[in-house]
DNA sequence: CATGAATGAGTCTTCATTCAT
DNA sequence: GATGAATGAAGACTCATTCAT
């Protein structure tokens, strides 16, 4: 993205780091953090062990790096979701929509996403993550402001609130893209948005 | 539970297999799994290190032992609130009250529970929980059945189908309550069930 | 000495340790502290480098251990030395006496002990070996005394000042007894105490 | 020194090789051997690792070439010490005078040197100091000679062979220098050389 | 020729597991 | 049957050395 400018020397360098990344990214969602050596690591990514040290100064470090990298382009991806389209009830769509791409398309990034967003990743220190949760705390404010401007312009009704919906909305598409992840084909995540959020939209109960 | 008409030798047995799971329970929650040692569980549980190994074959098994027993408690909770209650709105609002005081009352097992059903734990070997998500799919499924039988009886409209329905409640309820775990002053569980099935129950967009 | 009365695991422990420090000190000695690695200390002990660690909580724990006992020993012997025969003289001939028996049969112990009070190891951070600078200098604070006494009881004529000549003293035998350890045969130490103390007894000039 | 006549080129690297032996100096007498790297040494002497290998061959020459350089410097200083003035007890006052000086004015070079003299380095394998040992060892006849000769000359009493008064006097010099050197407030070096000549000089005991 | 990025062997240390008492 | 001492394999990390640029 930024790499343009920069001079050879720089662009291979971020070109290596990513490979590690990848490299690391593929091992730790495959068999957990512990389950991981940076030898291992470091074969993958085909360099040596050494080398890895002078881009991570250790494997916590190398950990919470691809952890910041990853939650930055998914953050970065759904915030961009629910600001473009206009009607806020189409960006809660493209937001239903986005998040499906963006599991179909990290399939082995999203086990360490949720470890730290939703589920428990409690192998590292606590706290270390906390910068994630805190993205995701910020992230799941803007969703709010979704639902409060859409009450506000008498788009949706007023259920409960915005904050509420937010974390319901965020947690009902995870659930479904976990079922998917699980077994894609006894539970496929459904192409029209609608499925999903009719179950925010239509009350269940008449009025 | 069903020790009472075991002879002595076996009751104490169970008695002393708790102990274990009990102080690997807490270490777990506390620490994760690979920060850890049997040692230290040994210790924790007062028992000799070799002792530990007599009643579970390894680390590992002691670990799945564990999260077999958590799931069980819980399964078996959250089941018996769906049944009880009659009116299949009661049996909804028991579920969310009923997982509620769960949480409360085990706050440190939650998170190795969470681990294991709605986050990733790849800290065992994928495969090892397969026990575990199958029977929370088992749990989904009878309370897919609730939503079912609900619309039959015309108490439900049916706004999707069931099984989703038990998706979007499950993650929505877990979803309030990592909220409320992670900070319970700002994030109070509600009291009342309506507070989180009303996003449910009441359609957002005008009919 | 001490392991009299003990339980006999307790013995057994001593045994063990004392092996241990054998072990390591023969290496240090041999190839300085970097140059030794705990497996190689742990092979020559005849034991896992497990059972090292049960020991000794590091490397450097196992060093300073080391040093600690030799310190002892060799003071214990030479404080011993220089208060049992009577007359000053003698305390002064025992002493050489007693230091050059210390050398020939801890030939080994030797440069590690040097390397601490005489010479200069730098290689373990400065301080650690603090108490053994303490322990000889108290002990050069005792040799003082000797000559002290016998200045008062007019056995030594007052050429320089007590500490002075507990320093030289020391130096002295120190040195002969290094050139010694060098080359055995080119440089023996002589059987003779007072080849050594004629040194400071006669005075080099006329008076 | 020598290197007036040389091509400019010589010239350029002899004072390259000075700037890294100097920043090896200060960095080993610091820390040690063992606790510094390459890496540390080319940074502090503004070189590239590489470069540092092409002046020597591995780290452990380095050290020797340093050691041997240090060696040189010192003996140079203590043989002219002993060359100049001509009574020999003036040729002795001017080598515990230079010696003194030496000291202050190398403080960082001293531990090196005495770990290799006196002391005992056992860090690099034994046997590589082999020429500085000699090279002392060659300093000490030359000092017997002084004392040698001062006998004949009827200056000095023959109350020790020659030999053994060179290692007292090169001993007890050390051994105060030492001493100043752990504590310069607490043990001054005496700016009397007599101060110290005098524990040889005059006898201890009458006569 | 100088550079310094890359290498990977080697180190200390931990901890699951076994087995003699 | 319980114990816990002993084991040693495995992992994170360092650093001397090389070599392509």
């Amino acid at each position: 993205m930024e790499d343009r400018e920069l001079p050879r020397r720089e662009r291979e360098k971020l070109t290596q780091r990513k490979g590690m990344l990848a490299a690391a990214l593929d091992l730790f969602s495959e068999k957990g953090y512990h389950n991981v050596s940076m030898q291992e690591i470091a074969e993958k990514a085909e360099f040596a062990v050494g080398t890895l040290y002078k881009f991570f100064r250790s494997k916590e470090d190398l950990y919470k790096a691809l952890l910041m990298e990853m939650a930055e382009t998914f953050d970065d991806a759904l915030k961009t979701a629910i600001e473009e389209p206009d009607p806020e009830i189409e960006k809660l769509r493209n937001y239903v929509k986005v998040k499906g791409e963006l599991f179909r398309s990290n399939v082995s990034v999203i086990r360490l996403y949720f470890a730290e967003t939703e589920g428990a990743s409690f192998d590292i220190k606590a706290g270390l993550d906390s910068g994630i949760r805190e993205q995701y705390g910020n992230f799941l404010k803007k969703l709010a402001c979704v639902f409060e401007s859409g009450m506000k312009r008498k788009q949706f009704r007023r259920i409960a609130d915005p904050y509420s919906l937010a974390v319901a909305l965020g947690s009902i598409t995870s659930a479904f893209l976990l079922l998917w992840l699980e077994d894609p084909e006894r539970h496929p995540y459904p192409e029209d948005p609608d499925a999903i959020l009719n179950i925010l939209f239509k009350g269940l109960v008449d009025q």
